[in-house]
RNA sequence: GGGGAUAUAGCUCAAUUGGGAGAGCGCCGCCCUUGCAAGGCGGAGGUUACCGGUUCGAUCCCGGUUAUCUCCA
């Protein structure tokens, strides 16, 4: 049977009872902060088992697509060493909201497993938690389960957490029970107990039952919860092992076929005890390409950095393949090919995958031969030490700093017959964790800030974002808290105040009580959670109490600055669908930030783009402006939202209805920002500049409306003012530019002939002010100079003039004193003077210091009236210089 | 969030206790030459990431910002 089988097998056995099939949600999580990736089928569930959401079914099945890296579940380390850990993996479940119980849910399991899946009761043997007597009742009693074949688990009380949930620390909770299989004798001991606790593979768990039946609270203690739920997952790589009779997850059809195509690519075989390096890649493949088609991009920090380190463990592996090229993103065609079908948007967005994980990979090769190279440093210097250990504080920088795995270094040291202290190297480690422990600590507690004080009973009022209509309003305080000094906090229960989300900069305006005595400006509005829109509010007139504002208060934004916000807003959404038309269907948002003064918008994009391609995405953004189209907002469910092909950004947060924004049919994206009325009102755009920032992402800047106009404005009057200046009109200035550059430079070339050629101002002078100091001659003299670089060229003439010899020249420049000495090679030769130490002398007598390279060294001081004196002292200077050795 | 590293010509990187901004590749021009990463000569190209400080003087020292790389959480 395969996984695909299995996967329907289930959804359908659970549609037929009364389940709404979900499709899953992406492996990138919308909104939740806690969360770096789905890890399990409830998580898309998760508002509405916390009763905070309602649906229109109380059933409901998924496959859901889960990644276990990072965060709680991180199962990262462990994949290629046993059997049946993977970091990616789908997770069928069925879920209960307050609808059938445990009975049910029993019932439902055991069907499946017996009748859909042909599994034989006598292999099958199930757990509950120790004291939940009600689920062994319904095993063993409904479901005629021997006792025998009933385990007990758990014990929370003396934190054994088996067989018991939790969402949190606070919240739903409850008893688990599971089935597991028994793969007979051959994998390990007959004692199912002692089986679980050892981690023998011979008993598998198959299938986790979650009965939510409690909620706990802030000191652990546990109430019943009005309506139980019920949460399962059942792993499908795990039925497919068992279905098709095969020893670990990595054999069976999925990641199998990509196994059989990395032998094709290494010319290797796949063997089980040597077979670490292909398990690691298959399962890291697949992951990084649902990951990427769900929008993460790896990146240098959070959620990408762990996609780059899921990346660079498969590649590492793959070099004990002696895989030195880039492979990985071969295989992602293969992934499609097996799973496509069930989740098109790995299909859609193979290519582009594709290129990002191979230019991923290139980058860790790039790391890594750069690593080498300080790794062959290392060892030079160690060689001339005469030593064979490399230190734990080499090593750890190795890997800390350059990100060179140990195990390498290890690898590379051993084949040359040195070692690695790593017992060093592991302290090394252990104080780099306590360090970022603490950090973290600190940072919570920080992070607590005063208590919230509510105003009047009105302690749960939600506050509420109406200022997609409005930007002057009524409302009443809800809570309050102090700021630092001369601001406060405050929420009300309605605001037209924007907070900062989706790229959109908070707005700004005023707080006016009704009596008018009170006078706040807004400085900043935030999203809380808990608390609500907070509006961060400095004091202009008046003092602030929450009587001072009981009657109500006038909210107003400054609306000039929220319509040029919008105007760049909805700029991004044309620019998005412009860039998508130019460069290609895979362009997606990765990021992006408006104000009032301008827009930045940043893509994923895999090469560079040509001037001509922004000139083109510039020309169509222009004309989707002057078509006017209307700007038409509608509230919709997500799934609705995305059948309409509404583009959705990841990183957003998405309740269960979303706000569909659609311009003429140029656009459609989820967004909850304000936007223009009609796109006319954008007036124009023009882009400033398109960048690079990071590895395959780009950054557009652009400014629209006024911004735009006076920056044409800005660059005509420069353009007349040329014009005036030149005398010529304005198409002529290129050319007239280009002459005078050509003439600029001819000019240039005369004056440095004519000064290497001595017939310069006070040159002359100068040169024949010369002595002869202990054999040596001596050429010094004061000079008009308007920087250092004219006493630097005319020390320069001078050296090159008197052939042998000592140059002192003095000027000087912005009101301070400049010395340059020079001194030609064979005096520096022969007699050991340095021109360093000539001007250093100098210097003291005009205040100052100075120093330099043995043929040329500067000196300045702030001295002017005793620069003359100080050039008249050069003679003996030298003389002493010169006669002391 | 915390630690470490890096930022110099289009690219890869130099620049010795702080003293004149360089090389190789690439680009342009000329010469030579029938061949593949040819050779010779000449040339253009720089706000040394940004802001501030110390200093007579900062690519260099100090502080901050930003970006990139990297490790930890």
């Amino acid at each position: 049977m395969t996984s695909g089988e299995i996967r329907e097998r289930f959804l359908m056995y659970f549609e037929s009872h009364g389940h709404r099939r979900v499709t899953s949600s992406p492996v990138i999580p919308w909104g939740d902060q806690t969360l770096m990736f789905t890890n399990a089928g409830m998580n898309q569930f998760k508002d509405v088992f916390l009763g905070r959401e309602k649906r229109e079914y109380s059933r409901a099945t998924t496959c859901q697509k889960c990644i276990r890296a990072g965060g709680k579940h991180n199962d990262l380390e462990e994949v290629g060493h046993t059997t049946r850990h993977g970091t990616f993996l789908e997770m069928l479940g069925n879920f209960s909201f307050g609808d059938y119980f445990k009975k049910e849910a029993i019932g439902f399991a055991w069907g499946f497993m017996t009748n859909e899946m042909g599994l034989s009761p006598d292999e099958l043997y199930v757990s509950v938690y120790t004291t939940d007597d009600e689920a062994y009742g319904i095993w063993r009693d409904t479901i005629g389960v021997p006792e025998e074949r009933i385990l007990r688990f758990g014990n929370i009380e003396e934190g054994d957490e088996e067989n018991f949930w939790s969402m949190g620390s606070v919240g739903p909770c409850g008893p688990c029970s599971e089935i597991y299989i028994d793969r007979g004798p051959e994998y390990g001991p007959d004692d199912p107990y002692e089986a679980l606790a050892g981690d023998s593979p011979r008993f598998l768990e198959l299938w986790n039952l979650v009965f939510m039946q409690f909620s706990r609270d802030e000191s652990g203690k546990m109430k019943p919860l009005p309506q139980p739920s019920i949460d399962t997952g059942l792993g499908l790589e795990r039925m497919a092992m068992i279905k098709q009779g095969k020893d670990n997850i990595f054999e069976t059809d999925i990641l199998g076929s990509l196994i059989k195509r990395l032998e094709e690519f290494t010319g290797k075989t796949y063997r089980e005890a040597t077979g670490m390096p292909f398990r690691v890649a298959a399962d890291h493949v697949r992951t990084l390409t649902f990951a990427l088609a769900d929008g993460a991009v790896p990146s240098n920090e959070g959620r990408g950095y762990v996609l780059r380190r899921i990346l660079r463990r498969a590649s590492r592996y793959l070099r004990e393949l002696d895989v030195h090229k880039p492979v990985l993103y071969k295989l992602v065609s293969d992934a499609v090919d097996s799973m496509g079908d069930a989740y098109p948007e790995i299909s859609e967005r193979a290519e582009y995958i594709s290129m990002v994980i191979k230019s991923e990979e290139e980058r860790f090769l790039n790391t890594l031969d750069q690593g080498v190279e300080l790794f062959e440093r290392l060892v030079e210097e160690l060689r001339f030490k005469r030593q064979s250990i490399i230190s734990g504080e080499d090593a750890f920088k190795l890997y800390d700093t350059y990100g060179f795995p140990v195990d390498l270094t290890r690898l590379m040291a051993e084949e040359i017959n040195i070692t690695v202290d790593m017992e060093s190297f592991d302290k090394a480690m252990k104080i780099q964790r306590e360090r970022a422990r603490e950090a973290s600590v600190f940072v919570s507690a920080r992070d607590i800030g005063s208590p919230w004080i509510p105003v009047g009973d009105e302690k749960n009022v939600a506050s509420l974002f109406v200022g997609y209509d409005e930007d002057s309003i009524d409302a009443s305080l809800v809570r309050y808290r102090m700021g630092e000094k001369g601001t406060v906090e405050l929420v009300f229960d309605r605001t037209p105040f924007y907070a900062l989300s989706g790229g959109q900069v908070s707005d700004t305006g005023t707080v006016v009580s009704r009596d008018g005595s009170l006078i706040l400006s807004v400085r900043d509005v935030f999203a809380s959670p808990e608390a609500g829109i907070v509006h961060i509010c400095k004091i202009e007139e008046g003092e602030f109490s929450p009587e001072s504002i009981k009657d109500g208060a006038v909210l107003a934004i400054d609306a000039e600055r929220r319509r040029d916000t919008e105007r760049n807003h909805s700029s991004t959404h044309l620019l998005q669908a412009a860039l998508q038309k130019v460069l290609g269907a895979h362009v997606r948002q990765s990021g992006s930030f408006v104000d009032s003064e301008r827009l930045r918008f940043d893509f994923n994009h895999f090469t560079g783009t040509k001037p001509e391609e922004i000139e083109e995405v510039e020309k169509i953004v222009n004309r989707n402006i002057m078509e006017d189209y209307p700007v038409e907002v509608s509230e919709k469910t997500i799934d609705d939202a995305r059948a309409l092909g509404a583009m959705s950004l990841f990183e957003e947060k998405y309740g269960e209805t979303v706000r569909v924004v659609k311009m003429g049919d140029v656009s459609l994206e989820l967004c909850g920002g304000t936007h223009v009325s009609g796109t006319g009102q954008i007036g124009t755009l023009r882009i400033l500049s398109e960048s690079s920032v990071a590895a395959g992402i780009r950054r557009i800047e652009a400014v629209t409306g006024m911004r735009a106009y006076e920056m044409a404005k800005t660059e005509r009057v420069l353009v007349q003012a040329i014009s005036k200046d030149l005398n010529i009109p304005p198409d002529g200035i290129l050319e007239r530019i280009g002459g005078l550059t050509v003439k600029i430079r001819e000019m240039e070339k005369e004056i440095k002939r004519l000064k290497t050629g001595g017939a310069f101002g006070g040159g002359e002078d100068i040169l024949s002010n010369e002595v002869t100091v202990n054999g040596i001659k001596v050429v010094f003299g004061r000079m008009e100079a308007g920087d250092t670089n004219e006493l630097k060229a005319m020390a320069d003439t001078i050296r090159a003039k008197i052939k042998s010899g000592v140059g002192v020249l003095g000027a000087t420049i912005n009101g301070k004193v400049s010395i340059v000495a020079t001194v030609t090679d064979d005096v520096i030769e022969k007699r050991g003077l340095k021109a360093g130490d000539i001007v250093k002398e100098l210097a003291k007598l005009v205040g100052g210091t100075g120093g330099g390279r043995p043929h040329f060294a500067m000196a300045g001081g702030k001295n002017t009236e005793q620069l003359d004196s100080a050039l008249e002292s050069a003679p003996s200077t030298i003389s002493q210089l010169t006669g002391a050795k």
